[in-house]
Order: structure tokens, then sequence, then C-alpha cells
DNA sequence: TTTTTTGCAAATACTTTGCATAACG
DNA sequence: CGTTATGCAAAGTATTTGCAAAAAA
């Protein structure tokens, strides 16, 4: 909980080693499905992250994956990101933002840089502990928006 | 498109004529979802709206409530944002920032006064048009903080 | 060896869809 | 009256769960 992590390698081993710390038992199946996980560099759901790991672990099953998922997160060590479709989860727990595309659910990384960190007055009515800040920016990304006008024609309203 | 409808009344009366516009029929369930959204002033879900039309159009679909949803959001009246559980529909197309809560799913409004207007450059790489800018800051809520603290004692980690 | 985790299968929750009927304009 | 929307039922997708077998410590 010290150290933010910064390699693909430093954040696996620190994935594991709080897990191994809360006594759980450093399976196969979820050391790959953490590996996968820490390597990544966009926000996969639970379905890509369970193809990926396939492919190394053939027995592995969704509800595997689901279940590390549900580990992960609730230690926070991952993010869970309720998304069109399915739950994206996010490895990065340093200060960024998000643009989602509302045509494909895709969630594309913000450098925090660019837009500045947005201050939180605290004592909001209402509200307890803050876990996240971040900025949400929807819109339609660049490879949907490029569809979208190939099957209009680019005629709107 | 242009003004912002202030009053309850108002903004059904924008979902209502927006959908004329676009030539559709202003059926009777129709109209209740819309009422019903109107007025809402937390982010119901489907089914919260559902039960509540209910009671007006006894005989009126959960169906028929989905699609009504989906077609005013695709008119952007209104805002559908992925929430664990369910989707939740927000009516309100002002400038306005989103607390989440990750025990319950409750999403609380803040306003934009409280915290600022985030500045968004334009032209951000591998994204295309933008449709809403929100802060999201995600947490316990007071209720379920005061769930917890009765659960767990307080000794916590 | 004891306890945890897995994989399977079944269950659950949310949402969409085809189709005949009913309702809008 | 012609077209669109509704309700029903069924299907689809995402996710969770009970349980016996397998694996970790």
């Amino acid at each position: 909980m010290d150290a933010i992590p910064e390699s693909t390698h430093e954040r696996e081993q620190a994935f594991a080693d709080a897990l191994r710390a809360d006594g759980l038992r450093m399976t196969h199946q979820r050391l790959e499905v953490i590996r996968e996980l820490a390597s990544a560099t966009h926000h996969p759901d639970a379905d890509e992250l369970f193809r990926a790991v396939r492919e190394r672990v053939p027995t592995i099953s969704r509800d595997t994956v689901y279940r590390t998922l549900t580990t992960l997160a609730a230690r926070r060590l991952i993010e869970r990101i309720a998304a069109p479709g399915a739950a994206r989860f996010d490895p990065d727990s340093s200060m960024h933002h998000h643009f989602v595309c509302t045509e494909c659910g895709r969630i594309l990384d913000l450098d925090a840089g660019d837009l500045g960190e947005p201050e939180v007055p605290s004592g909001l009515p209402g509200i307890g502990e803050i876990t996240s800040v971040r900025l949400e920016i929807k819109g339609v990304c660049g490879e949907c928006a490029a569809h979208e006008k190939v099957r209009t024609g680019d005629g709107g309203s």
C-alpha cells in the first residue's frame, strides 16, 4: 500500500503480495489473471481477460476470472468500472481521467496532467469516505465516429 | 434544444415536444414514463420507473419502459448512466457532477457550482465528439457508511 | 491433511427482440 | 385506415452461487 508500482512486473508483484498478505492462496489461475491485468493498458472486461488467460491456462473457467476480479476489487487493488455492456477493470490506481465511448463502451485514459487534478471539498452532505475522484468524459471515440460517417454519409440533422 | 427547462413541468413538456417533433406518437405509457422521469430528483433505474408508472398505468410492461428510456437517451434528452447493478437515467442535462456509492449504487448530484466546471482541451487524441463532461466521485455514501459501522464495530485495519 | 479454490452447471438479474394486437394520428 | 407502439413471451448477455473434486500450504 506504499509505493505506486510503475512497471507491469512491479504491479503484478504488488497485486500478488497483497493477496498473499491476506492469507489467500496464489493459484496458477489467479496468478495468470493478475499477470494479464497488471499488463493491461486498456480497461478489459471479464470476458476479454478470460479469453486472454485461456491461451495460457486452457482449463480456466469464466467463474474463476470473475472471482479473482471481485477479490482484487474488494481490496481496491483494481477498480471496477460500471460500463455499457460489461463492467471493466482498471489496474491503474494513480490519478487519471476517463473518456467513455457511448457507442462501443471503450474507455480511454487521459492523464491527470493534461486536465489538472480536480479539487473536491471534504464533508459533502450525505457522503462518507471518498475512494476515487476522476473526470468522466463521454462521447464518441474516433473509431466509432469514423464508422458513423460511413453509415450516415455525413448528412445529419 | 434551446432553453434549459427548470421546472418539472417544463421538462416534461420539453421531452414530449422533442419526441413529437420527431414524429413519434405520444402514448399514454410514454407520457407517464416521461412524467415520472421529468420529476425524478434522483437517478432511477428502469425497474424503479416501471414500478412507479405502474401505479398509474397498471398494464404497462417493463419492455415499454426500457424502450421509452432508449428512445429518450438516443435523443440525448436523458443520459443513460452505467451503474453497478442496473443502468440509471439522469433527466438533468445541465452541468453537474456525480457521487457514486460503491456499496449501494446510489448516485448523488453535486452542483457544478460547488466544484467548478472542469476544462477539457478539444482535439484529444482518439476522441471524437464529446457529449458530457462530469466529475465522478466514488466512495461510500453516508447511509452505507453508517451500516458498515454497525456491522464491523469500527475496528477496521 | 486441512482449508481454500476451482470448474461445472444451474440460477439470477438486466435488457433486448419477434410477433400479433392495440392505439395513435 | 395506415403506421407505430405495446405487451407478451422468449432469448440473450452479464454475473453469481452451490457443490463435489482438485490444489495449495
